[in-house]
DNA sequence: TGCCAGGCTTCAC
DNA sequence: GTGAAGCATGGC
């Protein structure tokens, strides 16, 4: 167990982003996360300070960079103009989100599965998946199950998945897995490839368009610009911006501004201002 | 019980 | 190239 002060820094706002469904909030108060095969719960302790179940190691190794902890977000604050009261609402509402820089091959099959279905659906095909193909681990007593390698997945068929509620999704998934465990998508390439090249790559698999393309892009390829248009982010654009975002005066900070919104636009903050 | 969900592919035209 | 139809299933 650790202990460290953060600025910025909002589990329960991270947990609720929509981003990832593998970080739960316990009845203890802590969060449990389960990523690149480990598991950890974080607690937050009040005044900016958080307990981590982790090593010093481990925290300085992977979970630094899993919160994104080096980013500074609060350069943002300057680029919004100031009679863009959505927006600003929007940031204020979701201070403390970050953009967490997760497995690529896990944020590829999550945001395949994740097209029309609700989020606590993902959630529970998701851990479906990881109960019945990952494997089982331990920690300080608690079972947990790591998510499924490619190449588990791509030796199995539709029918093998067919207990995860994929529904029309299974031959997506599937054809992703035998993708990458065949190694025509390397993800390690696309990390170097511009967002454009590596978005291409993306859409050339079965299942995978536009927005799940620029999902992967921004939660598991660390592309910051990436954009994803989802429904709830098309109604906002429609509504606030008279459907054209002003792109422009965000470049290189889209992905962040996409994630301000979407969560502002789930929330009953927004939609009881909405309704006066 | 019915509607909707962090969309994509297929098929007319 | 564009737009509409069809798609499986869980959660509220």
């Amino acid at each position: 167990m650790i202990i460290r002060e953060i600025q910025d820094f909002s589990l329960s706002r991270i947990a609720d982003s929509g981003q990832c469904f593998r970080m739960n909030r316990l009845d203890s108060g802590a969060y449990s996360i389960i990523a690149f095969g480990k598991y950890l719960e974080a607690k937050p302790l009040g005044d900016g300070r958080f307990a981590f179940s982790c090593t010093e190691e481990d925290f300085d190794k992977i979970w630094t960079d899993y919160f994104d902890l080096s980013s500074d977000y609060r350069v943002l604050n300057t680029l919004v103009p100031p009679d863009d009261t959505f927006l600003l609402a929007a940031i204020n509402y979701g201070r403390g989100m970050r953009i967490l820089n997760q497995d690529s091959w896990e944020v590829m099959v999550s945001f395949i599965i994740s097209q029309r279905k609700s989020i606590p659906a993902i959630k529970t095909a998701i851990e479906t998946m990881c109960v019945h193909f990952g494997t089982q681990m331990v920690f300080e007593g608690k079972t947990y199950f790591s998510f499924p390698s490619a190449g588990h997945i791509a030796g199995l068929s539709c029918s093998d998945i067919g207990c995860c509620s994929l529904g029309y999704r299974d031959k997506y998934v599937t054809a992703a897995a035998q993708s990458v465990a065949r190694g025509d998508i390397r993800f390690e390439d696309l990390m170097e490839a511009d967002e454009a090249a590596a978005k291409a790559a993306l859409k050339t698999l079965y299942g995978i368009g536009e927005k799940v393309a620029n999902c992967i892009l921004l939660f598991g390829l660390h592309k910051s610009n990436a954009f994803p248009e989802d429904t709830w982010i098309k109604r906002i654009v429609d509504a606030e911006y008279a459907g054209n975002f002003p792109k422009t005066l965000y470049d290189g900070h889209l992905g962040i501004i996409q994630q301000y919104i979407f969560y502002y636009a789930r929330s009953r903050e927004y939609q009881k201002c909405r309704s006066t």
